[in-house]
RNA sequence: GCCCAUAUGGCUCAGGGGUAGAGCACUUCCUUGGUAAGGAAGAGGUCGUGAGUUCAAGUCUCACUAUGGGCUCCA
């Protein structure tokens, strides 16, 4: 037997460790390293070194389950004392302590039955063996310590030496908001040093690109304790970076066949009955009273949007008919899940409704999906597409969802687009298709939806002429891309770094003028500039050049340009472009048409 | 909402039961410099909010507010 042998994986791909495994096993071995399979056996080990230390440390300890995640594993258990993140260091020092102890980890089987009768005092352990189907249990033991446990474990703790406890939280016994609240240790671990090392530093680069720090440093948004938590404020430059994106997007709508509109902000609380939002989403709605009536402040937009259909009667020859609004929505989310602009409580979404026939279905929703690949292209974003089926909170007939979600499903069947599916994850009133942007740290993010409604238009009784002269009523298709402004401009910040493309970055140039007698000639290419669109500033404030140079690329800036007196002499720029790290010369008028090529590229 | 942590000048942070420090930023002056920090002087905070303990509280306790890490991943 191999000295790195960890445990085996028979054909189907199930890890067998080596307590399990036979004297002549004839599975394939697996050995001590970063692979797969062997990550999965040592951190699941790691959290068993991680439960005997806590449980050494604090003996009042009980633990629930400790499985390997996505990153690393966790633990949940139960203490009476409150441990926090100053406490991780004293357990890994313990989990050190004890691998020295050269424990080998032994596994051995009881029935049930057994098993019911030796921890019949952990309430914790009766509640994981609720959900064991088996007769048999097995027990891994280390030293004293041992655990119920399916394993795979190492063969013994000498396999454990590079790990590191990440982050203590709390976690509901089953993931069960009504539940105790458990305490949960997450932590990492890996085959070597090196690889250990180059995750932790992973995660600091992830750290610098966070939207929240990059977002102060570059004085996009910020948050005011007085005014109230989610509530976003955008500063001048951030003001900038957003309308330079919902420019291009109103373009993209326009050439599409979209018409701008816009509905109020609240709107009285009978609306939001006749729509379903106040039985199924007024826990998160806003509503407040006005001479004795009752409002809801919107927490979508379709109401409004619904509004403007029913205004003029409406022919079969006016579909589809497509309406979009960069709609401002309240939505009331619990305090603890607010983060940055990527969970906030106000935000504004680019919504359109899409108002056509069911024949109409497959062919609009195709469209969206372009209308979404072509975004996501021009920010080089990988996305994957969802489809949501009916959840249990919801309105409507069963055979009208069935028809709307088949409709999706052949929408992107008929283009051999990929999705997956998440049952029960609908919205209250029709199936849909998510759209998840995955940003720089890995994490997903819903950002598009288009959702299929045959619901609202029933309740609001929309109606069109068809040709046969006849009332009919037409399907909504909801639909979002960026999903909203807020959450879409934290993640292009992560995705970015602050690096912005020239389309999109609040400031696109800034001119350094070496000394006060090129200011004017600064001045008036800024001018020009700005009659192309292009935000650029002049940095002449009294600072050496190599400051205000510093200070411009700190900026990240795409263009600083050094003005000089061979610059005003010569009618030329002398360009620190940020993007490709290069520095040369240009003429004016070259000059101008490199940025007005960059400014097309956002054109979609 | 729940668990844990954090909250000091605009920003980043140090300090710590006896009435606050640094760097950056800001203001003024000198310097007019060719590609990532020239120099000098100066202004600015009562330590998130409220209450309590104490002769004395940023410093201890409690509540609130805000922020951060979590709350699907099954022995």
């Amino acid at each position: 037997m191999s000295e790195n042998l960890i445990g085996y994986m028979d054909d189907q791909g199930n890890i067998i460790d080596t307590q399990s495994a036979g004297e002549n096993c004839t599975a394939t071995p697996i050995e001590y390293d970063n692979s797969e399979a062997a990550l999965e056996i040592i951190r699941h080990s790691t959290a068993h070194l991680m439960a005997q230390a806590i449980t050494e440390l604090y003996p009042n300890s009980q633990f629930f389950v400790g499985p390997v995640v996505d990153e690393g594993f966790y633990y949940d258990f139960r203490v009476d004392e409150q441990i926090g993140e100053n406490d991780l260091k004293a357990i890994e020092k313990k989990m050190k302590e004890l691998i020295k102890k050269k424990y080998k980890i032994e596994k051995y089987e009881i029935s049930k039955a057994e098993a019911l009768k030796k921890f019949s005092k952990d309430d914790l352990k009766l509640k994981v063996m609720e959900r064991i189907a088996d007769d048999t249990v097995s027990i891994y033991k280390q030293g004293e310590f041992e655990d119920l446990c399916r394993g795979p474990h190492v063969p013994a703790l000498r396999f454990l030496h590079n790990f590191k406890l990440t982050r203590v939280a709390g976690a509901y016994l089953g993931g069960d908001e009504n539940s105790e609240m458990l305490t949960r240790i997450y932590g990492i671990a890996f085959a070597d040093k090196e690889s250990l090392k180059a995750y932790l530093t992973m995660m600091e680069e992830a750290k610098k690109r966070d939207h929240r720090k990059i977002g102060s440093e570059m004085e996009l948004f910020m948050f005011n304790e007085e005014s109230g938590a989610g509530l976003p404020f955008w500063m001048p430059k951030g003001a900038k970076l957003r309308y330079k994106l919902e420019s291009i997007l109103h373009k993209a709508h326009l050439t599409r066949g979209y018409e701008p509109v816009r509905g109020p902000e609240i709107l009285k609380a009978d609306m939001w009955r006749t729509s379903g939002h106040y039985a199924c989403y007024g826990d998160n709605m806003y509503l407040t009273e006005i001479d004795g009536q009752e409002y809801g402040i919107k927490p979508m937009n379709c109401i409004g949007h619904i509004q403007i259909f029913k205004q003029t009667q409406k022919s079969y020859r006016d579909l589809p008919l497509r309406y979009y609004e960069y709609g401002v929505v309240h939505r009331h989310e619990k305090s603890g899940v607010l983060h940055g602009l990527l969970r906030v409580r106000e935000f504004t979404q680019d919504d359109a409704h899409i108002f056509c026939t069911p024949e109409q279905i497959a062919s609009e929703v195709i469209e969206v999906v372009e209308f979404v690949d072509a975004v996501m292209k021009l920010f080089n974003f990988d996305y994957t597409m969802e489809i949501s089926t009916k959840p249990e909170k919801a309105i409507g007939d069963d055979d009208v969802w069935e028809m709307a979600t088949q409709g999706l499903k052949d929408a992107l069947n008929e283009n051999n687009l990929p999705f997956t599916i998440d049952e029960g994850g609908g919205a209250f009133y029709g199936p849909k298709i998510d759209i998840k942007i995955t940003d720089a740290i890995g994490r997903k993010w819903q950002c598009g939806t288009i959702q299929v409604d045959f619901n609202l238009p029933e309740r609001f009784e929309v109606e069109y002429v068809d040709e046969d002269n006849t009332r009919k009523q037409p399907v909504m298709i909801h639909r979002a891309i960026l999903g909203s402004f807020e959450r879409f401009i934290g993640i292009l910040t992560e995705h970015y770094a602050g690096e912005f493309p020239f389309f999109l970055a609040p400031t696109q140039v800034i001119f350094v003028p070496i000394s006060e007698s090129h200011v004017v000639y600064a001045n008036m290419l800024k001018k020009k500039l700005l009659a192309e669109g292009i935000d650029s500033e002049v940095y002449d404030k009294n600072d050496s050049l190599n400051k205000r140079i510093r200070t411009a690329e700190k900026q990240r800036v795409p263009y600083v340009v050094v003005i000089g007196d061979e610059e005003v002499t010569n009618n030329t720029v002398a360009i620190r472009n940020r993007r490709t790290r290069e520095q040369y010369n240009l003429t004016q008028d070259e000059f101008m048409v490199e940025l007005t090529q960059q400014l097309q590229e956002g054109k979609i």
